[in-house]
DNA sequence: AAAGGCCACAACCGCCTCGCA
DNA sequence: TTGCGAGGCGGTTGTGGCCTT
């Protein structure tokens, strides 16, 4: 099969398998706009990568999931939603196409039935305007702590106005690396007590999913190394320390509290040595 | 045996983000 | 500041194998 713009598509064979692997071998990855022509393919970048992440990657586990693994990404996605390049992080050798392809033809079956079976019986609560939930993305990218070695000063507010949540500041000491965020985050978001414990010395009273995902994310790529200026960056907006930027994170104490309970009835013993 | 349905997996497509000039 | 290109992500579609009728 060939494109319309004499790209060849469809399922590859073996010879284009070893003519990528070999390239990648030999130039590495990344600059997979060079890779077609590099390696001697007719096939446009995309494809390439797609091809070598999902499939030829030495470190890709294939067959099928394991209860552990089943478990996680039930939990994660929860967590997280349809987040399926943060969810497969979790996972050692899975890719985001392996997770996306199990939910889609396993888990959504699942969750779409329990809810036809929630949906009959009758309504807590109807959804209006005022009490639906909307994530807000997050970014972490310059988290004062994960940059600088100070302890700067946060002012606390919230969506809600500073009438509800009144400013406050909170001294956060930095964590001394990379392995030990990512543990503290783990730690709070699948222990109720730790959690109840971090969110009340932060004035924060929740956190919302999607700065869940934005700490993952942070934690996954986005950590650097040198100093900068105090602040965080919420979206392009950079706010120096002493500003008020909380309020543009949405703090879904309802969402929250939903996972938190989920999380908190069964956590198996393999979980966590998967995620440390 | 053949047709149709279902399922799992591979692959494509469009959009978004980010870095750089 | 802005435009462009590359990388990356998530949704969707295609495909082949297996099962059922």
């Amino acid at each position: 099969m060939v494109g319309s713009l004499g790209v060849r598509k469809g399922a590859w064979t073996e010879e284009e398998d070893i003519l990528l692997r070999k390239c990648v071998e030999k130039y590495g990855e990344g600059r997979w706009h060079e890779v077609p022509s590099r390696a001697g393919l007719n096939r446009c970048r995309k494809s390439c990568r797609m091809r070598w992440l999902n499939y030829l990657k030495p470190n890709v586990k294939r067959g099928q999931f394991s209860v552990d693994e089943v478990d996680l990404i039930i939990r994660l996605h929860k967590l997280l939603g349809n987040r399926w390049s943060l969810i497969a992080g979790r996972l050692s050798g899975r890719t985001a196409n392996d997770v996306k392809n199990y939910w889609n033809s396993n888990q959504r079956k699942k969750v779409i039935s329990s809810t036809d079976e929630v949906q009959s019986k009758p309504k807590a609560k109807s959804i209006t305007r005022d009490n639906i939930i909307k994530p807000q993305p997050w970014k972490f990218r310059n988290l004062f702590w994960l940059r600088g070695k100070s302890t700067p000063l946060i002012n606390v507010g919230s969506q809600y106005g500073d009438d509800l949540c009144k400013p406050c500041y909170s001294t956060v000491s930095p964590p001394s690396d990379i392995n030990e965020v990512e543990s503290i985050w783990w730690e709070s978001s699948l222990d109720d007590k730790e959690i109840n414990q971090t969110i009340n010395s932060s004035c924060l009273g929740s956190v919302s999913v999607s700065a869940a995902a934005a700490y993952l994310e942070s934690s996954e790529s986005h950590f650097v190394k040198n100093n900068a200026p105090r602040g965080i960056k919420t979206g392009d907006v950079f706010y120096e320390q002493g500003q008020n930027c909380w309020s543009d994170i949405s703090l879904d104490a309802d969402l929250w509290n939903l996972i938190n309970t989920e999380l908190d009835q069964q956590q198996p013993e393999g979980l966590q040595s998967i995620m440390l």
